[in-house]
DNA sequence: TGTACAATATGACCCAGGTCATATTTACCC
DNA sequence: GGGTAAATATGACCTGGGTCATATTGTACA
């Protein structure tokens, strides 16, 4: 009567939605260390031995979270809502976005770049990275982007390149504002390092 | 009458060896997830909680062991040696005799990483950064690379991108060996993945 | 409505990392 | 030596992530 889904499938969403928002809170709340799995399922009325039914490890609701958000910041980077024509710009744009989510506390993203590593390969299931790789096809299908590498290959570079700015930057390592740093990030993996001297015959 | 070191300072040096040569063996045997802690001391024949006398964490004794063995590598990359010339090719022999390392194991590499990640921050504090730091130092010197670049945060770059690569090399994304495919990589660093039409007037 | 089966929830339990009050060892001085 | 203070070692203990046998709930079909 309720729906096309079966009463099951409604619970079942219904008590991983309330999990991770539950999670959400209280890691925003008291830090992801210290919100342990107990509290969570407490405060979500469910059993403790029900969360890992919907989650690996504690570390593994991490990318789910990240996920949703993304689904929200992808919307920004829709040329109806704003975004910059530029797929490179909407590139750092998206970098930017996500540096200053509030899930970016530096415990959290750590944690959570950990989780992307251990679990997921190359598959872009992280989302971050399926995000990004979809903007460099973009951005290769521009001109901006060279078109003989591998969208995901780079989407990986680039994610891999933004957290370890991101997790320096949290570190106390601030040469620039975070944003200006994600920039000029892009630009030199862009540009290349190379110096006078160095010529390479590819 | 033993050297100029006082007996406690030979017995702290000689236990800390005795860990880190127990827990190398033992990862080796049964990978560092199936080591738990007391049987390292137990092999090593001290109490469990001396352990932590000596490492902050389990992980903590990973950056320590990666560090002993890049010492070593080091000296692979003296012109006495017979190592390249050129301080990029330096910087390519060397990414590759880590990925090749025994401790480049799945999930040691991963532990590594992440411990590098938790404890310190831009300070090169861990070997394989410091390791990198340097010969980007010395490509900038040669006029390899930028030499606008801080050496630090070149160094970071590779790093970060190195265990992507090999990480993700593990999980099975292989489109060629990893030598080859870290060499393409430190390449794709030096000329950019710019396309035609992207333009930077910086 | 009754019954058989599958999906999900539950919480007692296990285990390994990490802590800490206490015991032991070393260094230093008279 | 004897005595004192600091450094180090110890292992009982705590904590929280993760498991699993069992209970509960939903579904399908007669």
């Amino acid at each position: 009567m309720n729906s096309t889904l079966s009463r099951r499938e409604r619970k079942k969403r219904e008590t991983r939605r309330r999990l991770m928002e539950t999670a959400l809170r209280l890691f925003r709340e008291h830090g992801y260390d210290a919100t342990t799995v107990e509290e969570i399922t407490e405060a979500a009325d469910v059993a403790k031995g029900t969360f890992f039914n919907y989650f690996e490890t504690k570390e593994a609701i991490l990318p789910a979270l990240a996920g949703l958000r993304l689904q929200q910041l992808e919307e920004s980077l829709l040329p109806e809502h704003g975004a910059p024509a530029s797929p490179v710009a909407r590139i750092k744009l998206a970098l930017r976005l996500v540096a200053e989510d509030s899930l970016s506390d530096p415990a959290l993203t750590r944690r959570l770049f950990a989780a992307g590593m251990r679990h997921q390969g190359m598959r872009p299931v992280h989302a971050l990275m399926k995000l990004l790789s979809e903007q460099v096809r973009q951005a290769q299908a521009a001109g901006e982007i060279r078109a003989d590498l591998d969208p995901t290959y780079v989407g990986g570079m680039l994610r891999a390149l933004f957290f370890q700015q991101v997790i320096v930057y949290h570190h106390g390592y601030r040469p620039a504002p975070l944003p200006e740093t994600l920039d000029t990030m892009v630009n030199l993996l862009l540009d290349g390092i190379a110096g006078p001297n160095w010529r390479q015959s590819s």
